[in-house]
DNA sequence: GATAGAGTGTTTTGTGGCTAACAGACAGCG
DNA sequence: CGCTGTCTGTTAGCCACAAAACACTCTATC
């Protein structure tokens, strides 16, 4: 998607006058939870991260996108009102349009139609899998899952396994698997003292072959 | 989706030959988990259950789909397995096609490829609420809120409020909401003393005001 | 109309993980 | 260099809920 935007930037420009580049520092929303929200993102380098606070005060952080990822509103004007927050992690660069102009866009390249419903129906799966670790895995697995999965996106390949290069706090990683910060710390501790990982204040370094082995063993 | 199919299938039939109806009677699969199924259903009518046995022998119910909902092996060849079994309650009707001539209907349909894509993303959003819930929410309220959105979808109105034309037994219930089958029962049991609800073993009758009063005092 | 099977109602017991609360460690800033 | 705010580590108490187990009530079927 994202790929296909810069291929053709200058053309698409002309035709759909909504598209616009633009860039966020970090920490800064691409848009929040409750904003009326008329445009389509999609994400050109970056990481975003998606979240939604709930009334009683608990932040749970739906999805993490990265390059070639799409976001915003794709329903229009029906329910116009965003569900959650986009936040950026780091330095983010990012297309926007209005979703009229998407919907143009995308019914004359239908190839890129199907791209965006794949990867739609990607998210859904993805969703659907953590929905049923959180139904059925204790916090250990969970996080031990979802070091996986990060590692598996966002890591770089380094002397002992894989290092993030996403900046997460304890807080963040809760909130992605759905449990309480302090259960975080003390499991991550003992996955520390096991080996199988190591972190300090802004890096975690994942062992990756230690890691599946534990969640094979169980 | 499935009008669009019904007005032309004669033509469609001929332009895409994998096109079949079929009919499935109550509790037979369309498909199974870890089935190889390279096909694109839709439903024409009657309610099938989607759902996913993880390997501790619990299930989980993902989805209740109805009319013109959608579901199969959008991903081709790539990940031909499927990850949750679609079951039929009741007697359903269905289309099917192969994944191929699904792709190539939706690129020769633009509006049609757009409509897949929002239904795709409702769903989406539909488990996200899911899985705030069930991250936030007590068993009671879930139900409560589950009841209430079984209501919308396949309720009929009746004396009291809304009566549902499925039959559920309360461990379906329990799947879908993600509790256990003993703590349904009590918390139904309770609901319908408080008058918010009845039901006897194959109908369930909602009280919908009194259920709407209840999910917004707490 | 006896028997099996599926579904329901209820209790008991055990525990995972949340909440709250606090103390140390580190970074940035005036 | 001390102060403030953000992040981490750890503990204690508590409770919602799962698991297991069992009796009871329908329905179906032969």
């Amino acid at each position: 998607m994202d790929i296909f935007l810069e291929n053709n930037i200058d053309q698409l420009k002309r035709d759909y006058p909504s598209i616009h580049e633009g860039v966020m520092t970090n920490k800064a929303f691409l848009y929040r939870q409750g904003d009326l929200c008329g445009n389509i993102i999609c994400i050109k380098s970056g990481i975003v991260k998606l979240s939604h606070l709930t009334a009683q005060g608990n932040e749970i952080a739906t999805a993490l996108l990265k390059q070639g990822d799409i976001t915003g509103n794709l329903d229009g004007l029906i329910h116009p009102l965003m569900e959650e927050s986009a936040q950026a992690i780091g330095s983010v660069g990012f297309y926007r349009m209005t979703h009229d102009d998407f919907k143009r866009l995308l019914s004359r390249h239908a190839e890129l139609a199907w791209h965006v419903l794949t990867a739609t129906q990607a998210r859904k799966q993805q969703l659907e899998r953590k929905l049923r670790t959180i139904l059925t895995q204790p916090v250990e697995m969970r996080l031990a899952t979802m070091l996986l999965e990060l590692a598996g996106t966002f890591g770089i390949r380094c002397s002992h396994g894989y290092a993030l290069e996403i900046h997460l706090t304890q807080q963040d990683v809760a909130d992605l698997i759905g449990a309480s910060r302090p259960v975080v710390s003390t499991v991550l501790n003992d996955f520390r003292s096991r080996g199988m990982l190591d972190y300090t204040r802004d890096q975690i370094c994942i062992h990756d072959a230690a890691l599946l082995d534990f969640c094979s063993a169980k």
